[in-house]
DNA sequence: GTCTATATCGCGATAGAC
DNA sequence: GTCTATCGCGATATAGAC
């Protein structure tokens, strides 16, 4: 017994808006893959905007609780290394990944979608955790760069056709060196 | 006496594709800013792509240098400290890094542009000069992070209001440091 | 509640007149 | 060198079939 539509809509789409883009894909090429019309991805979701919220709002969460995990710890460097790894193992975990890859791909398509914006000041928020109040420039940058390291490993060695394992290993290990800048 | 059309409309492509996105931005509105129709456009540059065509070819220019300068050279830790200054030095330069920003913001948008594949390619060598060939994936990731800290630093640091100046000098200060993993 | 048919409007692109 | 007119396709809205 197959998933309802509302659920394959969401697959097809994802897969598409992260491999073409957001903007080059076509509501009708989604309608087609699903044997359905157009109109009938309008029955399921009030506009294409809506259904990348659909696709994000579990990401968002789960930011929003990093956020506060951190926010109710002292800012010590355990704190901080904690939190990187912590934020690697919800990049691991096969309900985000993918969405994170699409969001990593869209952020200029959907530079005003609501959603995203919450996330990306989720985000900042996070990076602010791991700055102390005096922390300078440079070390801004090294804390910023930490949580981009861990999204980055997967097409930063891609040519290389390590194993997952390897790449995560070598992403986080870069990210914790960020944090003693 | 003021400049042809065909600069105008790059001028106009250039800031609207920035800000507001490639697929976002319809010749329509280009050609309005400009007090012409889209028909005008379209005798000035063959398509869309075309206009990005124009707009990036000095800066696959200046990276295909950059990296025939670091292959003439030993692979040393000095060679690297001077390609990730001369790369700092590039993006510094006005008449590119309007075009970097332009790049940066639009990768998924512009994924099968030609052009953007030379691109991206460049930037890949550029990475793999920088790596000795039995270079670990961690010491990989730190090699491309370092580069891709010199285009991130605006954004990362917005918030704080720094000085150009201050925000370069963080930046490459991180690169720097990024070599030494 | 689930979907189809149909229509509107803006898009990139082309042809041909001035 | 720029215009008008037109094309096919995109997102979106609505009316109504089942």
């Amino acid at each position: 017994m197959r998933e309802d539509t509302r659920t394959r809509i969401q697959e097809v789409a994802l897969r598409r808006f992260t491999e073409q883009g957001y903007e080059a894909t076509s509501l009708r090429e989604i309608a087609e893959e699903l044997g359905v019309t157009k109109a009938a991805l309008y029955y399921h979701f009030k506009t294409k905007d809506d259904i990348v919220a659909s696709l994000v709002e579990k990401r968002l969460i789960e930011l929003e609780e990093l956020l506060e995990w951190a926010r109710n710890r002292p800012k010590t460097p355990e704190t901080r290394r904690e939190l990187v790894e912590r934020y690697a193992a919800g990049l691991r975990d096969d309900r985000h990944h993918g969405i994170a890859r699409f969001l990593e791909r869209n952020q200029t398509a959907l530079r005003d979608h609501p959603m995203l914006i919450k996330i990306r000041e989720r985000m900042m928020e996070l990076v602010s955790e791991l700055s102390e109040s005096g922390a300078t420039p440079a070390e801004r940058v090294s804390y910023s760069l930490a949580l981009f390291a861990l999204h980055a490993g997967k097409w930063l060695l891609k040519e290389g056709e390590l194993p997952e394992e390897e790449i995560q290993k070598a992403t986080v290990e870069v990210a914790l060196r960020l944090l003693d800048a």
